[in-house]
DNA sequence: AAAGAGCTCAACCGCCCTAAG
DNA sequence: TCTTAGGGCGGTTGAGCTCTT
């Protein structure tokens, strides 16, 4: 968004000596970046004097370093960003800065507000802490495999040169319960002619990890089926990184609770497959 | 069509760290 | 060792835009 639009906070009558403040005008972004290119960036209060411009240094530095520098990217969030982003925050918290470096093109700012505006609103809807570990296992367990999972489509649209545009599946709708309707998201990972009781515990390769969320699509009525649920990660003997599932036994499951002050079965294994978890739930 | 709610994102604020004098 | 200026960083704000009713 062009700030060049925005209304000006400041009266015409100001003080020619008072600092402006508010949305940058086009001409102070030409000084600025007329002033840049013949003297380079830092000394950012030098160089808001000399460059004419009536704004703090750390004005300036921000307007270069968020907009106007000329590697800053525009535009959305690439998939393969957000996921980046949802996995090094997972690691350094709110370390925007940090983040922003595997990004290239890409300002602490505007990944601090992808996540103030698109993560956090996902925590409020369902009324817990984005800081919490049940936050965190659905971060991991579901938003980061849907993320791989467009990711994957995409590769295989461009691998088939297909021309027919199709529509991209719809984002994951978390309910207040922490359930998640998985319908509309259909796996091509070919299983059916497998023995369903001896495919676990599963070793999956990390880069098909999405595809796993969706094994309870094969077994939506089955009654040997349970939740499958994430297990664990591990390294084979090829060197691949392979996360490791298991089946939850059903009768279990027919008996399941969650004993007070023991929801970990349910923070712990939210990564699973999400097999309906609203019925899982109600047998609660 | 209008009004209100919700969302986005550029810009600012204040704290902290570091280096120079 | 202390002071000060420059710069970096995370948190917050609010104008303008879009969506919903």
């Amino acid at each position: 968004m062009s700030t060049n639009t925005k209304s000006f906070s400041s009266s015409s009558s100001e003080d020619e000596n008072e600092l402006r403040r508010g949305p940058w005008t086009l001409e102070e972004d030409t000084l600025l970046i007329q002033y840049i290119a013949r003297h380079g960036e830092g000394r950012w209060n030098l160089l808001a004097n000399r460059a004419g411009l009536r704004r703090t240094g750390k004005s300036c530095r921000l307007r270069w370093l968020n907009y106007l520098k000329p590697d800053v990217k525009r535009g959305n969030l690439t998939v393969e960003e957000q996921l980046l982003i949802l996995d090094l925050h997972s690691k350094w918290g709110n370390r925007w800065s940090k983040i922003a470096q595997y990004l290239p093109g890409r300002t602490d700012n505007e990944i601090k507000n992808y996540w103030r505006t698109r993560v956090q609103k996902q925590a409020r809807h369902l009324k817990i802490d984005t800081n919490s570990a049940e936050f965190k296992n659905i971060i991991r367990g579901f938003w980061m495999p849907r993320l791989l999972q467009k990711i994957g489509d995409q590769n295989q649209l461009s691998a088939s040169h297909q021309n027919s545009i199709t529509a991209s599946p719809p984002e994951p709708q978390f309910t207040e319960q922490g359930a998640v309707n998985m319908s509309g998201y259909v796996n091509n990972l070919d299983i059916e002619n497998q023995n369903k009781e001896c495919i676990f515990p599963l070793e999956v390769p990390m880069d098909q990890m999405s595809r796993t969320s969706q094994f309870s699509e094969y077994y939506p009525s089955s009654p040997s089926c349970g939740a499958i649920v994430h297990h664990d990660h591990n390294v084979n003997n090829s060197g691949h990184d392979m996360e490791v599932f298991n089946l939850v036994n059903p009768t279990a499951v027919d008996n399941f609770c969650v004993p007070e002050g023991e929801s970990n079965w349910l923070e712990t294994d939210f990564s699973c497959s999400m097999w309906n978890m609203d019925e899982l739930l109600q047998r609660c």
